[in-house]
DNA sequence: AACAACGGGCTTTTT
DNA sequence: GCCCGTTGTT
């Protein structure tokens, strides 16, 4: 067994370590990953089952590499047969399996976040409450936090801590939302992130014969990322082991950074409660980054309170310094970051693919977008809008999941009337309103007027029974067909592919090939079913797809790019050299997180994990004012600055004595004083007033007026001009004066326009 | 019913 | 600065 001679002494112990449960609080960079692999590889060797393993990672992907390297080490296919992947996924299976005891279709739809809110939209708009003080976000994220801790709307009604919560917060009618929500849930045949936990608790306490085979198929079970689990999923995973307790779960309380969405850090220190007789590892050895990191990432980490004693420590090279940078706006910090890489680079004989951009928040990353473009630095964007959430596949594979479960509400609301078939707003309300009334679904009554009458016109009733009448072509293909072929079907008769076609504006063709490239992964996925001598079923390729994530879905051609992540995304991930940006205060730390300790430790964990993602060199900046909301606000470094060891960190740019700057150290971190609020948040302290100034030439009065000249005198007749949807085209004729003016012109893409010139955007493109 | 323009809100973070 | 839903126009 030549790999245990790849470990070191306490990585090595929690290898062959296999019967009980144990722990391993693993340091950033420690080789956690490594162990993992190495346990389960050694419990196969050990003569383990691989069928009787589960293994619950946080990413779909990590899983994937995780099976591969098993494969090597041990030879042969056998991890394969392993259960691995992430709680949502493995139990989304299990749930397939078993949903008729529970009620559900095994066909049963996997709600997504947009779904969800579009439901949660749907309600609060029937019950006539006000969406500015039921928003639906919030009211998401009330239920989202019920279900996880495993309140039931019912037990949500009875709990009167609960219900003077919502009462105070004004949002009293919140647990009618949250029964009707479920209920609407139950009736589609769908359930979302949330019920894939919950609905699993549920299986495996009501039903002991079924909790009875999953203990003992999961003799041995591996949690990872133990320390971002939340209270559906601690249950789960301790009713799995209740019998052999072979639990082995791995984690670092530093790196909790997901309680936002139930994680429990209290997990890993109610451990030890659970299982008394448990095995400790800790592995404190970095093999990652410089000694300048892991120590500058020590003494940030030493202003937490609730941490579980340990000291990272590493052996490599002391490094440089983390270099600390002073900007002046986003755009400037975005240009000095843009040519940092491209310099160091060059220096130092790297690739793109060694560098990354880190930041708190999506909506950073434009300033490094452009910085990188123009220097002709190739990069690629993680996180954000994945393939799957695109409009356009999730119109098509609305398709899809109707073809499965036409009782599918949230995708039958979206393509009833798309493309276009004139079956207008007005009557799918009827025809809902009805469905509630009657107490069936949408489809039920649609697809039989005779039975559940409705008051809308023949003619539309004729052509929503001809849309009807397509799905039930669809189904019934199903049965026979094979995916590809299926959606191919789908694909042409739905008229989508017609439509996109149709649309020859740069988007329109790039959803155009989203599609296409939608229904070749789907060819795909038929062959690899067909050698195996399988029919591979639309709903096969469907099963998951809503668990899917960018990271899963990465091709192999965008490799050697810079990387820009949020933080969250980068999470597991390393680089050798990282850029930590937008170190300002109320940013990073976020405003939102500034009511308790408790969230502001969580900032810090994150900031943690970023400058632990490095491994030869650090690099962190700040602005000192930015674009926010098209507002310009003056920004203060971040407190998190400070709190790095002074012996690790250089100053860039610095502003020095007293020329109006502030210097670092001089800057006072407002106290924090532990919020006595609820599990739920009150509304977050205002923001800061006095960080607003004017801006200059930005009033919307100004800029349509200033836009009203320029445009009025030089846009003619005869002018080509390029329109920011409508794309390029000829003016034909200019009529009327000042602020009336306005324009015929022609695009080749999309006909004739009459466009008022005061607002159009239209830029002259003679040459 | 369909389209164009406007206004409002928004940003943490993601399975 | 951007996206979405609403409004107003035909």
């Amino acid at each position: 067994m030549g790999y245990l001679e790849k470990l070191n002494e306490s990585q090595r112990l929690a290898v062959e370590n296999i019967n009980g449960p144990m722990m391993v609080i693993a340091g950033a960079g420690s080789g956690k990953t490594r162990v993992l692999t190495y346990r389960i590889a050694h419990l196969i060797n050990s003569g383990v089952d691989p069928f009787n393993i589960l293994a619950l990672t946080f990413t779909n992907k990590a899983a994937k590499e995780m099976k591969d390297r098993i494969n090597q080490i041990v030879g042969g296919t056998e991890a394969m047969n392993i259960s691995m992947g992430t709680f949502h996924s493995v139990f989304a299976r299990i749930l397939r399996y078993n949903a008729e005891k529970l009620g559900y279709p095994s066909n049963f739809t996997i709600y997504d976040t947009q779904d969800t809110k579009s439901l949660l939209k749907t309600i609060i708009k029937e019950f006539g409450l006000d969406d500015k003080v039921y928003k639906p976000n919030n009211v998401y994220g009330r239920i989202s936090s019920a279900k996880n801790n495993l309140i039931s709307p019912a037990a949500y009604e009875d709990n009167v801590n609960i219900m003077s919560e919502d009462a105070i917060s004004q949002k009293p009618e919140l647990y009618r939302i949250y029964k009707e929500y479920q209920s609407r849930c139950f009736k589609a045949g769908a359930m979302d992130f949330d019920d894939l936990l919950f609905q699993t608790n549920v299986l495996l306490r009501d039903f002991p014969d079924v909790l009875h085979v999953y203990q003992n198929k999961f003799k041995y079970i591996l949690v990872d990322e133990y320390q971002d689990t939340n209270y559906s999923q601690y249950l789960i995973v301790k009713k799995l082991a209740a019998i052999f307790e072979n639990i082995c779960v791995v984690g670092d309380d530093a790196q909790s950074i997901y309680s936002f969405r139930g994680a429990n850090v209290e997990n890993i220190l109610n451990f030890k409660k659970d299982y008394p007789d448990y095995k400790l590892f800790k592995l404190e050895q970095n093999y990652r980054s410089t000694n300048t990191i892991v120590k500058a990432a020590n003494s940030i980490i030493k202003h937490n309170k609730d941490q579980i004693q340990k000291e990272v420590w590493t052996h490599n090279v002391e490094g440089d310094k983390i270099n600390v940078i002073r900007c002046l706006t986003d755009n400037e910090e975005g240009r000095i970051i843009a040519n940092k890489i491209f310099s160091t680079k060059q220096q130092e004989g790297l690739e793109f693919k060694d560098f990354a951009i880190l930041y708190r928040t999506n909506a950073q990353s434009r300033s490094f977008e452009e910085a990188l473009r123009k220097l002709s630095i190739p990069y690629k964007i993680y996180g954000g809008l994945s393939f799957y959430q695109r409009k356009e596949i999730k119109d098509i594979i609305a398709y899809f999941r109707l073809t499965i479960n036409p009782k599918d509400e949230e995708a039958l609301m979206r393509v009833i009337n798309y493309p276009k078939r004139g079956i207008g707003a007005t009557s799918l309300e009827s025809v809902s309103l009805a469905a509630r009334q009657y107490d069936v679904a949408i489809w039920d009554v649609i697809s039989d007027f005779d039975r559940f009458p409705v008051n809308i016109n023949t003619g539309t009733k004729n052509k929503i029974t001809q849309f009807v009448n397509k799905i039930k072509d669809y189904s019934l293909m199903h049965e026979v067909v094979p995916a590809d072929e299926l959606a191919n079907k789908i694909a042409q008769s739905s008229g989508i592919m017609k439509d996109l076609y149709d649309d020859k504006s740069p988007e329109g063709v790039a959803r155009y090939e989203n599609i296409q490239e939608l229904l070749a992964g789907i060819k795909g996925f038929s062959a690899q079913q067909e050698e195996k001598q399988e029919i591979g079923h639309l709903s096969d390729f469907l099963i998951d797809v809503a668990l899917l994530t960018d990271a899963d879905t990465e091709k192999e051609e965008d490799v050697n790019t810079v990387s820009l992540m949020s933080i969250h995304a980068a999470k597991g991930l390393e680089f050798p050299h990282v850029y930590v940006v937008g170190l300002e205060e109320n940013l990073f730390p976020s405003q939102f997180s500034l009511t308790s300790r408790a969230e502001l430790e969580e900032e810090r964990r994150l900031f943690y994990v970023a400058i632990t993602r490095a491994e030869k060199n650090c690099t962190i900046s700040y602005v000192t004012s930015r674009y926010r909301w098209g507002q310009l606000i003056t920004a203060e470094p971040s407190r998190f600055i400070s709190e790095i060891d002074k012996e690790f960190i250089t100053h860039e740019n610095e502003i020095r004595g007293g020329s109006g700057g502030r210097s670092l150290s001089g800057y006072q971190r407002p106290s924090i004083e532990k919020s006595a609020s609820s599990s739920f948040g009150k509304n977050p302290s205002p923001a800061p007033t006095r960080n607003l100034i004017p801006l200059k030439k930005t009033s919307s009065g100004a800029v349509s007026l200033s836009r009203a000249e320029s445009k009025g005198s030089s846009v003619k007749e005869g002018d080509n001009v390029e329109h920011d949807r409508f794309g390029k085209g000829k003016v034909l004729k200019v009529v009327g004066q000042g602020q009336d003016q306005k324009a015929e012109v022609f695009f080749p893409t999309h006909g004739r326009k009459m466009l008022i010139l005061r607002f159009a955007k239209l830029t002259v493109t003679n040459e």
